[in-house]
DNA sequence: GAACCGTGGTA
DNA sequence: TTACCAAGGTT
């Protein structure tokens, strides 16, 4: 097998792709880069790697900042709770951690929005710690080279592969090079789509790939069914322009929902849905699982005309803004 | 432990 | 077009 990883961490080394956090060992730049990638590909999160590090150059400037403008320059992110994450534990990082990072993963485990995965990305990163990434890619590539039949999206997926991700990275020369070698040969060549067995350099010693049948791993459990959920949100017309009031208060907690901000004039008591008054509104589809319908909380809040570009505001209600623009319904 | 969280790309 | 998927983590 070590024949085969020395291969692997040779192609690396020729055709990696020339990413910017891998051009730097600061725990802080890691971090950052780690969570924007969360779920996130790296072309949509480059520019947002250098937009966060350029405003929030530090963990004491994150620590300090104000949460609207964290979550300002997470603005078309999405999975927004990342950006509230990340302050927390910058503040936890000052606090317990006198704003140096820990060097162990079990140390950086406890940290707010930081995960099994992160936490060894960090200190395999940053600190050359020998320990396995398990991420997405990582899932497959040893799901496919062992052809392993566990679900990866099961429960004991993580228990199951982590002792064998270590097993490889034991005898590893550089586990940061080990690690990123992984997951760029699970970005690039071995694809959940036709996979580039053809020059992967672990094809030799890829089960699956003996089996002549790649797609059939990695093994995952039951889809869950998927059910759409709407979410209502209503304009006021006012004599000053347009006011926004929204439903469903808590979703994308923080965001645009007001309860986070100061208002400078909160109205004595939120206008009561009359429908004269409403003049649109419109349904948010949202890609939803099986379950409860969303839970509408009577709380009503608005943003007063010509604020919209103070508010970290999600991508679809900037669609809607744009729309409404467009037809001259924003004063 | 299942359900939840955003957005953009792809087949 | 619809469904799936991507450097996961929290509740």
């Amino acid at each position: 097998m070590q024949n085969h990883l020395n291969a692997l961490y040779t192609w690396y080394l020729a055709h990696a792709r020339d990413l910017p956090w891998r051009r730097q060992t600061d725990p802080y730049a890691v971090w950052i880069s780690e969570v924007i990638l969360q779920q996130t590909r790296v072309n949509q999160g480059l520019a947002y790697y250098y937009a966060f590090l350029e405003r929030f150059p530090t963990v004491e400037a994150l620590a300090a900042a104000d949460e609207q403008a964290v979550l300002k320059a997470w603005e078309g992110l999405g999975y927004y709770s990342r950006a509230r994450n990340l302050q927390a534990a910058a503040r936890q990082l000052m606090a317990a951690y006198g704003g140096v990072f820990p060097r162990s993963w079990a140390q950086l485990v406890t940290l707010k929005g930081v995960g099994p995965y992160t936490a060894r990305a960090i200190a395999a990163f940053a600190f050359g710690e020998r320990t396995a990434v398990l991420d997405g890619n990582v899932f497959r590539v040893l799901a496919r080279l062992w052809a392993d039949d566990t679900p990866i999206d099961s429960a004991r997926a993580r228990a199951h592969f982590q002792p064998l991700a270590d097993e490889l990275v034991a005898h590893a020369p550089d586990p940061a090079l080990h690690n990123n070698a992984v997951m760029e040969l699970g970005a690039t060549l071995c694809t959940v789509h036709n996979p580039a067995c053809l020059y992967c350099p672990l094809a030799a010693a890829c089960r699956a790939h003996a089996l002549r049948n790649p797609a059939a791993y990695p093994v995952k459990g039951k889809r869950r069914e998927s059910k759409e959920r709407h979410f209502a949100f209503y304009l006021w017309q006012t004599p000053q322009g347009v006011a926004w009031v929204q439903r469903s208060a808590g979703f994308w907690k923080g965001l645009y929902v007001l309860p986070h901000l100061e208002l400078p004039e909160p109205p004595a008591e939120p206008p009561l849905l009359q429908e004269q008054h409403v003049f649109t509104h419109f349904r948010m589809h949202l890609h939803v699982y099986k379950g409860v319908p969303a839970q509408v909380p009577p709380d009503l809040y608005w943003i007063k005309p010509g604020e919209w570009d103070n508010y970290p505001l999600p991508k679809a209600m900037h669609k809607v803004l744009g729309g409404l623009q467009a037809r001259n319904l924003l004063v």
